[in-house]
DNA sequence: GACGAAAAGTGAGTGCGCTCATATTTATTG
DNA sequence: CAATAAATATGAGCGCACTCACTTTTCGTC
């Protein structure tokens, strides 16, 4: 069986010549139905009684399939909340890509703008998102070594990398090297757990924090002393 | 049943008139005892077979005990494994205060020799560590909410406000608060964080690291614009 | 269509962390 | 030394996430 848990085209099959394979519509169409009834179905149930108190069995009765089903699209209970973590990034990083008034802009504001897209992104999700999130940090995880973890890691690093050499000197920028985005990296994730923690009105604290906390940061990229 | 998770000489009971209770010595003994043996059989398993690997059944088995006696003494496993990560933070606060070569140093000598002795304490447990302690970080997670560890980071929080109040001027500190103790909890977690994925032969980036963030963040402190 | 192979779906089974009604041990009191 | 009470220990049992040997569906080939 080919794996399911990625939805590339499979490498080309050795035995099919010149006629590109059309991975018939059927088989596709089911796939994808069946994996956005889990998830519509996860996501129902983890936004009313919580992650911890929902089952694997709930979603698959609840999305009309075997729970053997679920596991065959997801490999643990986690990479279902981390689903969305996933939509988040990619979603960020097409809204400050596509934001004509920052294309001038400090780095600070891009930056800025970066992590404010995430977290407002994830606020809907804020009371489950951090169960599985934080548990995809551990070292002994799977999941952040996945290929699609890494996958979706490099694709935000090199977005930050871009904003970095769009806003200093080339020899800054090279000097720095990838050190930079890396620190980023660490950095969005503890504004992610400040975040999770935070319980001031409108998540104001966290979004001080975020303002001053990289206007000093970026001011560190342009002159300081790494 | 008294509550065993705390080791607290409990609230003078009203019936005992003027005569210091003793609280009888074979009973603190055994129970003593007993959380010791459950640590250690712990600790030997966690080392040899990882913390996933490693079951409340054998870690119970090997201490000579009912696995039920091991919840007894820890609300989950995870707990057991947080053991060793409260004993780091107070031998750290220890090791820091009993060195007299920091006595007058500056703060982010006295900041790195805190966290470089955590890290280097928590080394011989790098392998289970992780699992635990990142997933008490979890905002549902009720670790991080018990009164033990609560007690814990306030201690944690108050010696490094110490730290501070004695090498910054008074106004200066006052006008920092508690913000400063906050976020270099977050740092702290974030260095953790970091050792905990670096393979870097004896743990070179996350020490390169610590030292240029930490003397960046002190000057930050001195003189930055919170 | 019929056939075979591969993809996708299934659900009983497994071992886990953890609970709880009960049994055992320890301390106190007359 | 009973008798009672309280602390502690016990292990069968529970519901969970996850597995795997198997069935059903899909689809290219003749």
């Amino acid at each position: 069986m080919q794996d399911p848990f990625t939805d590339d085209v499979p490498p080309e099959p050795h035995s099919t010549p010149a006629a590109v394979r059309p991975i018939s519509g059927r088989r596709a169409r089911n796939k994808t139905a069946t994996r956005e009834s889990i998830v519509s179905a996860a996501l129902e149930l983890f936004e009313s009684k919580g992650f911890e108190a929902t089952t694997t069995r709930e979603i698959a009765m609840k999305a009309g399939v075997a729970e053997g089903t679920v596991f065959n699209y997801f490999e643990t209970k986690d990479d279902i909340a981390l689903h969305f973590f996933e939509a988040e990034v990619d979603h960020a990083i097409a809204t400050v890509r596509a934001d004509p008034t920052l294309k001038g802009a400090a780095l600070e504001e891009k930056l800025f703008a970066l992590v404010h897209s995430q977290i407002e992104y994830l606020a809907p999700y804020e009371s489950f998102i951090g169960a599985a999130f934080v548990r995809a940090l551990r070292p002994s995880s799977k999941l952040a070594l996945s290929p699609r973890a890494l996958e979706l890691r490099a694709r935000y690093l090199d977005f930050v990398q871009d904003l970095i050499e769009e806003s200093l000197p080339k020899r800054r920028a090279r000097q720095l090297g990838w050190i930079a985005p890396q620190a980023f990296w660490i950095y969005y994730l503890g504004v992610l757990l400040y975040w999770l923690h935070d319980s001031s009105p409108a998540k104001q604290n966290t979004l001080a924090f975020l303002d001053r906390s990289l206007r000093f940061g970026t001011a560190f990229l342009r002159e300081g002393g790494i």
